[in-house]
DNA sequence: GCATACCCTTGATGTAAATCAACTATTTAC
DNA sequence: GTAAATAGTTGATTTACATCAAGGGTATGC
């Protein structure tokens, strides 16, 4: 908590960098736009579209009780999602990778109830939810793709409940490697070598554990050779095997 | 197990008790329909809905992996929602009173993901949700109706997470208590006595608890003259004692 | 270059809830 | 009306993970 720090939205459109980026040319417009979508309407969609400085290790995105106006689909680096509780305790509620969409937790109630912080130097597009109303009401497919982004996040919050109603802990962290590797796996990245994007206090707040489970949970599956572990850097070594941990399928 | 039950689907518009039910006198439409919308919008959204038969206690209204074509606001009764996990284990993601909108977590994929069944006798309104995402290109209250919905469900189910991730067995059932509590009262209903629809069983599943821990925290919370409970009915005795046990700050 | 802080690991001990077990109450079935 | 199954309670014991504790590694700042 040393730096404060603060929220990254001024837009340049004269930044280099971010000069040609674009929905149409955008490599991840498969994971994060409807691939049904017509090349004009890809257009139109990218025209509402903002696309930021970006933002450094621990900036926040939006913070909890801040006035919705937009959703972001995050275009590189990592972030993570995150409540207080009543008494004051913190809970990760996500890890959002590139090409994934976070605050669509604040159309509830126009207040986003989670606050959002980079984990590594990250850049988003900003997408303001009003216009992408507007436009949802002349192109249906863009509406029905919000409605089933939603959707895949119940479903996914869902999952989630299930891993701390029902796994161990060891479970949780298989599955949490597990999952990490298929979205990396979607992006035509390594699904067995990749690095982890947040710290182990992140994984543990995010899985119901304390940092020490974590950290033994790793040696162990490192000791039987499922994974080898240096740092944040992960390896899958036997796939099968880390799926049937994750299933329960393991002996105890 | 022992009941084969079966979806019940069919409309029967001559059913004699379901004759005058609409969305415009329906008790229940401050909640399950957005207050902003025009007479003449109500109208058009009553006339897609289908309502049929009620739905017996332990019927299903649909299964995980049906297809998915219709999302359904509880209008009498309740229903629990569960899946069934990779190792066979039932999860109970969640409990629908009435005014409630069921089904939102099928849109992602187009089948459901979770299974619904009736806690007690229930009655339901089917909302086609192909025929509601036309509606809502020209009705735009419909179309941020349906996505605040979403939005809600997500939030939900990120405080259960944190619930399951950073709370106490005691902690989690006083949680349960006052979200039936102030659920019945948003229906004018006592906030402080009421039937619960649903089993010890699901409680402790949807909690992540054993049967037995369920039923030792309500004899304790009894004990402690917090709650008087009779088989399914409670009587809330202290409500400001069981806001601080949810909260994490009774004496341990 | 050293100080401060942060992150991670490993070991010893404690505890909340699970499991195992036995029993009662209630509903369903014939 | 009785049998059988289902739902709930209570007690004794076990256990997975938290907590407490100590130390090492790496980064950040002056």
């Amino acid at each position: 908590m040393t730096i404060n720090n603060t929220i990254v939205k001024s837009q340049d459109s004269s930044c280099p960098h971010d000069k040609k980026v674009n929905c149409g040319n955008c490599r991840l417009n498969t994971i994060c736009l409807p691939i049904s979508l017509h090349i004009d309407d890809i257009d139109r969609l990218n025209s509402i579209i903002q696309r930021g400085k970006p933002l450094q290790k621990g900036d926040y995105l939006y913070r909890a009780n801040d006035p919705f106006d937009s959703v972001y689909a995050i275009r590189s680096g990592a972030v993570k999602a995150m409540t207080i509780s009543d008494n004051g305790e913190e809970q990760v509620t996500g890890f959002y990778l590139p090409g994934e969409v976070v605050g669509m937790d604040g159309i509830g109630d126009n207040r986003y109830t989670n606050s959002v912080i980079a984990l590594e130097t990250a850049s988003v597009c900003e997408i303001p939810f009003n216009r992408m109303e507007e436009l949802s009401l002349q192109i249906p497919n863009l509406q029905r793709h919000f409605f089933q982004l939603m959707s895949r996040e119940i479903t996914q919050d869902q999952q989630v409940i299930t891993l701390l109603s029902k796994s161990s802990a060891e479970e949780r962290i298989a599955a949490l490697l597990l999952s990490i590797s298929s979205r990396n796996s979607r992006r035509q990245l390594s699904a067995n070598a990749f690095r982890l994007p947040m710290s182990r206090t992140d994984i543990g707040n995010y899985l119901g554990l304390t940092i020490e489970t974590v950290s033994r949970i790793f040696t162990r599956l490192q000791k039987q050779d499922v994974i080898t572990v240096d740092k944040k850097e992960i390896v899958i070594n036997e796939m099968d095997k880390l799926r049937s941990i994750a299933n329960g399928e393991a002996d105890h």
